[in-house]
DNA sequence: CAGACTATATCCGCATGCGATATAACTGTG
DNA sequence: CACAGTTATATCGCATGCGGATATAGTCTG
């Protein structure tokens, strides 16, 4: 099946660690290791994501063609050869934009409800 | 330990199932067989929970003090004998915003990639 | 009265998460 | 240069979490 026709949503919710990943992600390519780092920085601590989490969910995500491994590699000068770069792919993209609107809806739908809580507490229009 | 001195935060990130759970509970008590069908209302078909997820979940979020089993019965004669209503405790609901409030948080980091995303797309102040 | 729906509960396989460990290369310091 | 600390990837195995299948039983509807 072509990139351009898997749906999105049927890979929805993702898993948080995918989640991250693509997060990380997001603004340009990265190595396993920096993924880890900005997963960090980006959460503020709330997140920390080990090797074990990372690099096997890495590989599950190479598979579902979320992302990919690049070839471009930086200025030899600056070059650490260990490192493996990955990027986000087209569908990769659009499962994360699918999954975030679904995030976003949730957000909204609880501050709905906690506005309905307020106003009815009790047993009053419980089942 | 009191529920009012435990940190919400170290039991976050919290599980997909059980924000779910709380969400759905956090308008007023409900039964288990009801949370399942709200939380497929309200996530608009989005996450469906079967009884394996609910159930499981149901008894590591009582024993982790995030819900309570009411003993409040509605009216006998709308009543299931049956049903077993639960509610979300206070540590429950301090859990739940601090959750939400890491979703939002991540939510707006997202919005703030895609930004810069647009502004710097290749290898420019890449690593 | 059969079939669908409500309701709770458990079992078990599978996916995911995560700490520990291994290995090796790079970086900076005395 | 030696060495310590950090960077970097990878795998293993256990724990957790998820989710379908199954069981049981009462209720509601055509």
């Amino acid at each position: 099946m072509p990139e351009a026709e898997r749906n999105p949503e049927d890979l929805l919710p993702l898993p948080p660690a995918q989640l991250h990943i693509l997060l990380a992600l997001a603004d340009g390519e990265k190595h396993g290791y920096a993924v880890m780092s900005e997963v960090e920085q980006m959460t503020e601590g709330d997140v920390s994501m080990g090797p074990g989490t990372l690099y096997g969910a890495i590989k599950r995500m190479l598979n579902a063609g979320l992302i990919e491994e690049s070839d471009d590699r930086p200025d030899p000068e600056l070059d650490d050869e260990r490192r493996r770069y990955y990027r986000v792919s087209g569908y990769g993209a659009r499962v994360l934009t699918a999954e975030l609107a679904r995030l976003e809806q949730l957000v909204r739908a609880a501050e709905a409800k906690k506005v309905a809580s307020r106003l009815q507490p009790g047993w009053e229009g419980a089942p």
